[in-house]
DNA sequence: ACAAAAATATACCGATTGGTATATTAAAAA
DNA sequence: TTTTTAATATACCAATCGGTATATTTTTGT
């Protein structure tokens, strides 16, 4: 059953996700939170530990979101190549998807957290992980069914990639200019056919 | 003659550059500052206008030690292929270097001031571009003596190696991990021998 | 419909925020 | 050395900060 309060928290945090985002923790006040919901600090505390909880609850949904995404649209393919190529095409389309929603989250909470916050910046690099991880993991796949060249090392390049792309994300942002990202991504597909296929 | 002021101003700003880096605009506060230095609110506001103000005055200075220290390592070659292998050198000890004065001027001010504070935001876009052209002029350069292919186009090649700096830069701090440095300039490297070279 | 429980609103807390007016001290000019 | 000016310290401001205790409302199980 979902009672009242799960309604609301999940409300929060949808709310609220966006100004984290877009703020970074600091600059983020619970009066802020108040505001956008239209809740009181009892409906915010009555569901929160406190503000740093619901912060890490915001990049949480925020990730969920983008890796759901992002998953959906590599499972368009079969082939590793193939997801190679279609995570690159997921980023081709990210500026303009991630800008409604405050900007990239893991740039954004991965620079604010640094030094400042240690549970959020434990979560970023969690999620950096995971997403190398599961790189490295297609290229491994590609590797074993011969699609990919046995030369190749699988986290050395899952990291690059994931380097070039982070990258990409910051400089569009900084410089307002979606040219870095589409260019980069080029680079990685070139790099895909280049460096990568067998 | 350097009056009492201008030594103040100047041992407040290298005094505070390094928090406001660490820290960010909105997690410092002018008591951070008073205590940093040693100093009162009135020595502070007498030769600031205001906490902005200040701010902007801190990055400027850790850009410009950055840059003279950057420019220093350059001189020490007088083509445009050394000159571009100097600057992947540079970066090499840069995450060594950075990290005593709180990080990545850059990458902390470009994304903490993005929807934040608009004339930070403005420095940091300047100082970019400003480092983009160098690289370009350079490559330019290296074109005009016949060192680097005609096939070349400068400015994107500037951009590029710009782009997968900042994101080395990037991950190496959230990551806590100086490999994606060193990779990514070996990257560079392998670029400016493959794809630059005449 | 009613009582118990859960969820939200209100009112308040001390501490801190950026900033300023004025008093005091230190430096420079006479 | 004295006067003038520049620079710093002190005391204060309203506003806001994150957070809490309690009152009120809303939901839930009977």
């Amino acid at each position: 059953m979902i009672t009242k309060a799960e309604k609301t928290t999940a409300f929060i945090v949808e709310t609220v996700a966006p100004i984290f985002n877009k703020n970074g923790y600091a600059a983020t006040s619970i009066s802020d939170i108040t505001k956008a919901t239209g809740l009181t600090k009892g409906a915010i505390y009555g569901n929160f530990k406190n503000k740093e909880e619901l912060a890490i609850a915001s990049f949480k949904f925020m990730v969920k979101r983008l890796m759901k995404e992002l998953v959906k649209h590599m499972d368009k393919s079969d082939s590793p190549i193939g997801k190679l190529l279609l995570i690159s095409d997921f980023y081709r389309n990210y500026y303009l998807y991630t800008n409604k929603m405050g900007g990239c989250p893991i740039l954004n909470v991965g620079v604010d957290a640094n030094n400042q916050n240690s549970l959020l910046l434990q979560k970023v690099r969690m999620i950096i992980q995971r997403i190398q991880d599961q790189l490295a993991t297609i290229i491994e796949d590609g590797i074993e069914c011969g699609e990919i060249s046995t030369e190749v090392n699988a986290m050395y390049t899952a990291k690059r990639i994931d380097t070039m792309i982070q990258g990409a994300i910051f400089m569009a942002y900084t410089m307002d200019d979606d040219f870095y990202i589409q260019d980069t991504m080029n680079q990685v597909d070139k790099m895909i056919h280049d460096e990568l296929k067998a």
